[in-house]
DNA sequence: GGCCCAAGCGCAACCGGGTTGCATGAGGGA
DNA sequence: TCCCTCATGCAACCCGGTTGCGCTTGGGCC
C-alpha cells in the first residue's frame, strides 16, 4: 500500500512480525507489523506515549494503536507493566509464561525500564493466602548510569 | 467551625491526626485531619477514588483533598502504590523508612490491597547495577476470599 | 485473479481523573 | 486580636484512555 514514500511498507516487514501475527491468529496489517517492529527492536519496554509518537508520525491513528495493543495484550503477544509514574510500557512477551514472570528494572537516572528476563522473582510464602502470581519492580542505576555517576566524582 | 451537623468538626479530631500533622509542621485543617482519620482507621490502602468519595460527601471539594495527598507524600506521612488498575492507593507510612519498604498483596476476589508490614522483601542482586529500592507485588486470594471459595466448592 | 465480508481502521467526540490559576477564607504566631 | 501566609474552593483546562460509527482492507473462497 505504501501511502507515503518511506511510510507504510509492505514489501519489507519484518518477517518475525509477520510470524507472530500469523501465529496468534491476527491478521496481518500494516499498523500491527509497524507496532510490532518497534516491539521487537527495542531494547526495554517502551511506554505507551513513545509508541503513539513514533507510529502517529509514520501516520497511524492513536485509536488504531492503542486497540493493537490491546489486542496484543489479550494475544499474550506483549505484556504491560505498570510504573511509579502510572505509564504503562510494552515489551514482548518473550517467556512462553504469561505476565510476569520476570522482575523489572528503572534507573532513576536515565528513566529506562529493562526487563530482567534471566533473574528469577524469589517466591514468599504468606500465611493464609494463595499467591497466584508475584511481581517485582527495581530502582537504582543502571550499569552506563553507575558509570558516568563514577566518573563525575 | 462544624459547618453541617455532623459533618465537619474540630472538638473531636482524632488526637493522631493533629499529632501527625504537628510533628510534619504541617497547619492543622478539618480536611487533613478528616483525610488522615480515613487512612488511619482504614486498614488498607485506600484508593484516591475512595478518599475523594468519601470526602467531598462530607463537603470537601477534591482539589483540596487532591493537594493534600501531594503535601502527605512530600512529607513522607503516606505512601503511594501503583497496582494493575493504574490507580494510586495511599496508606499511612508506618515504618520510619520511606515509601516501599514491604510488599502489597492484592486478592483478585473482593480487590483489596494490603500491606504486608511485617513481610521483608526478598533482596535481589543484580550485576552492574546498583540498586537502591525494590517493591513487590503479589497477587492471589486472601485468607477471607480463599475461605469461601474453598466452602463453594 | 477478482469478489465479498468480517475484521481492522480513522475520525470525532466523549469521559474522567489529574492539574493549574486565582480569588477567598482560615490557621496560628506575634 | 491582628495579620501574614498558607489552605481552600471554584472553574476551567488538559490529556490520555475509550467508544460509536461509517469506511477500508486483509485474506479466504470462488
Amino acid at each position: 500500500m505504501q501511502r507515503v514514500a518511506g511510510k507504510r511498507f509492505t514489501g519489507e516487514r519484518d518477517k518475525q512480525a509477520v510470524e507472530i501475527l500469523r501465529n496468534a491468529k491476527l491478521r496481518v496489517t500494516s499498523c500491527r507489523t509497524s507496532l510490532l517492529d518497534l516491539l521487537l527492536h527495542a531494547k526495554d519496554p517502551l511506554t505507551q506515549k513513545e509508541l503513539m509518537e513514533a507510529l502517529e508520525e509514520q501516520g497511524f491513528n492513536r485509536v488504531t494503536i492503542y486497540r493493537a495493543l490491546q489486542t496484543f495484550l489479550d494475544s499474550t503477544i506483549v505484556h504491560r507493566i505498570v510504573t511509579e509514574d502510572r505509564t504503562w510500557r510494552f515489551a514482548i512477551t518473550h517467556c512462553g509464561h504469561r505476565g510476569h514472570c520476570h522482575p523489572h528494572f528503572t534507573c532513576r537516572r536515565c528513566g529506562r525500564v529493562r526487563c530482567l528476563d534471566g533473574v528469577a522473582i524469589p517466591a514468599v510464602d504468606l500465611e493464609g493466602h494463595r499467591i497466584e502470581s508475584q511481581a517485582m519492580y527495581l530502582w537504582g542505576l543502571c550499569p552506563a548510569c553507575l558509570q558516568e555517576a563514577e566518573l563525575a566524582l
